[in-house]
DNA sequence: GTCTATAGCTCGATAGAC
DNA sequence: GTCTATCGAGCTATAGAC
């Protein structure tokens, strides 16, 4: 390992504690009362020395916010993917909100950022991370598209209505559950229960 | 009408004017970067105007929050109130999202506001909040039991976690949702659906 | 009730030593 | 790569005139 290799480490070990501090405090205090001189000092070094590795404060959230979505992303698709094929709509809905929620308590703070700020960041940054959201919207769109093809879902579920409930329930779940108290495969579980067969009893029509 | 009534009808005003014109700021950027000057020019006054009306920038958003909270639990409670009684599962939590819904966007920039801002407000700020919160989720613990006695859900329902997905799916709608463009009655119908019946076919056993 | 003026801070970002 | 020092700006909150 040459001096050159090592300073390139050195280099990526205090943008990623950069990174990794702000998206802490980011995603616990918002975006706009997290000073640079807290994320200098969460990272263990002084402000001024941040700038070398990031050219604004902006900069290190697009980062943040372009990780967090992908890293669901990620899991997600990986799951499916490496699912049985020819595996029923139930199986299929049923792995991609455990990975959706596995990889989002897993980068908790880089995707706990996503859910909180995004809504109120600087609107450059958040152009910046549309295409990683159209991205991840577009796999479960493909996801569902299946299995309304393979398996067949009611007549009068509107697809595009389901993705983005499915989406915004399971991200609100960043509010209020901690895998350290409870179990998030049971949380997997009831919410896929809800999500695929509803809260009332399958045979009675509504009254 | 004298004098006394007229100096109180203005700072009522005023105090409407600040909070309004707080509530649109803090859910378009957030808490920490909407400064006392951006409120008080929008609310047409100066900044030192404002400490007349609120003793500081934290007393403005408690108020804020507290009142997006109780604006939708008036509305879903009275809704539920009137219904005719011994009226279905169905109906009853039918009528509880479209109220939710309804009053969520009708007062959005409080409800907004709370969505956005709550994560990451100061902690005095939360804790002031507090109860507003519970005591909306008890009256939706209690219309679910009810519906649970009278008419019946599915056994492998936890009813606590069919409350937390209803209210955070519904709230992240205010992240997407524009009623200038699409249907609100559709909306709450198509995610009343979903979450009574489930996205796969009634009679088909999971594979 | 609303104004102006300002005290006392803290901010993002830059310059330059090491 | 990290530091210290600092600029110019903007912040919350207060004081006192009107």
């Amino acid at each position: 390992m040459n001096v050159a290799t090592r300073k390139s480490d050195k280099a990526d070990m205090s943008r990623t504690r950069i990174l990794d501090a702000a998206a802490g405090l980011f995603s616990a205090d918002g975006y706009a009362s997290v000073s640079l001189r807290a994320i200098a000092t969460a990272a263990g070094m002084k402000a001024g020395s941040v700038y070398y590795h990031f050219e604004s404060k902006q900069a290190i959230v697009i980062e943040i916010l372009d990780l967090g979505i992908s890293m669901v992303h990620g899991e997600v698709r990986q799951t499916i993917e490496n699912l049985p094929s020819g595996v029923s709509a139930s199986a299929t809905v049923r792995a991609g909100i455990l990975a959706h929620l596995r990889a989002m308590f897993e980068f908790s703070d880089y995707t706990a950022a996503n859910v909180r700020i995004y809504g109120q960041v600087p609107e450059p940054v958040r152009t910046a991370n549309l295409k990683a959201r159209r991205d991840y919207e577009a796999l479960w769109d493909h996801m569902l598209q299946q299995v309304a093809v393979q398996n067949g879902v009611r007549a009068n579920v509107d697809l595009k209505a389901f993705r983005l409930m499915v989406i915004g329930a399971l991200n609100a779940t960043i509010e209020w559950f901690d895998p350290k108290r409870g179990n998030l495969a049971n949380l997997a579980d009831s919410y896929a229960e809800i999500l695929l067969h509803g809260l009332l009893p399958a045979r009675e029509p509504e009254k």
